[in-house]
DNA sequence: CCGTCATGTAACATATGAAGTTACATGATC
DNA sequence: GATCATGTAACTTCATATGTTACATGACGG
């Protein structure tokens, strides 16, 4: 079951370093993402390591985009978050010998990689960019509805 | 990510069931199973739930197949042991409001609901009583390489 | 019936891994 | 060199899956 809360939380940070046009703090950081600042940063090295992210040390320092939104997909975002296999089953690396799980290897290992495969095709579908619109159009549909909300009361 | 430890065990206690003639203890399902009676019972509840297994209490008891082989596939039995949703995205449930996954749900809900598809399509396309045959063909093979072996020796 | 064998299930214990925390080192800027 | 930020190791929760114990329920065989 593909379950990454990390993938969600990593997708709030990142989209608050687009809207900010400075590096960000991990502290900053830590409260778009609802956690603290070493899980940010022990996350983000994740990202900085596969060139998604630039981290900068001391006074005005914090974390960047490295690259253009639109050239970072979510699938680049997921494999740096790690996701190693998207579908695994039992202990393969425990009883490699096993005859059961042979079989079921044979019968189902395509279709594990295949399922993989589809997923991260769809991912990689997906630019940061175009989820930053995505969700600039939903704050902003989001505010407009809050303003009228007002307005009825008054 | 798909980690289900569990699908591979039942299997384990299924393929034994259908070797055994007769009903089978939790007893000897947990050597199968390399568990315990109690998570056996645990475990098999679920399948017969869904109508795939039969237990049977008092002397001569035991758990035995509710249908053919046949008629069993691996999505069923997946899903009886319990894989609600294979593809799951933050905390849905406690921020449903969250502008952010609302984007990433727009964006990607589809892909999760077409990715579960083809995995529980595949499931579908295996049989119990295929993935037995199978594994009888292995265990006599193996068998065999043994016998070889220690005619080899002599 | 009553003893035995098996499942059913609640309650608790343990183990595993993710997430959070503390502490301190390193490097950058002022 | 004081301050601000990341880098990272070590440790502490926390959640969850699994294992365990204990006992109730029901079935069969005498």
């Amino acid at each position: 079951m593909i379950r990454d809360s990390r993938l969600s939380s990593v997708l709030h940070g990142l989209l608050h370093m687009i809207g900010a046009g400075e590096p960000v703090t991990s502290e900053q950081l830590a409260q778009a993402m609802a956690t603290n600042p070493v899980v940010v940063r022990r996350v983000m090295a994740g990202l900085r390591e596969q060139g998604l992210v630039h981290s900068e040390k001391g006074h005005g320092g914090g974390w960047t985009l490295a690259r253009d939104p639109a050239d970072i997909t979510l699938a680049d975002i997921y494999r740096a978050v790690g996701a190693p296999t998207i579908v695994a089953m039992g202990h393969r690396s425990e009883n490699p010998g096993c005859l059961v799980e042979q079989a079921v290897n044979d019968a189902l290992g395509d279709t594990f990689r295949e399922v993989e495969a589809l997923f991260l095709k769809r991912l990689g579908a997906v630019t940061l960019e175009a989820l930053a619109r995505d969700f600039k159009r939903r704050l902003a549909k989001h505010k407009q509805s809050l303003e009228d909300q007002i307005h009825a009361v008054k």
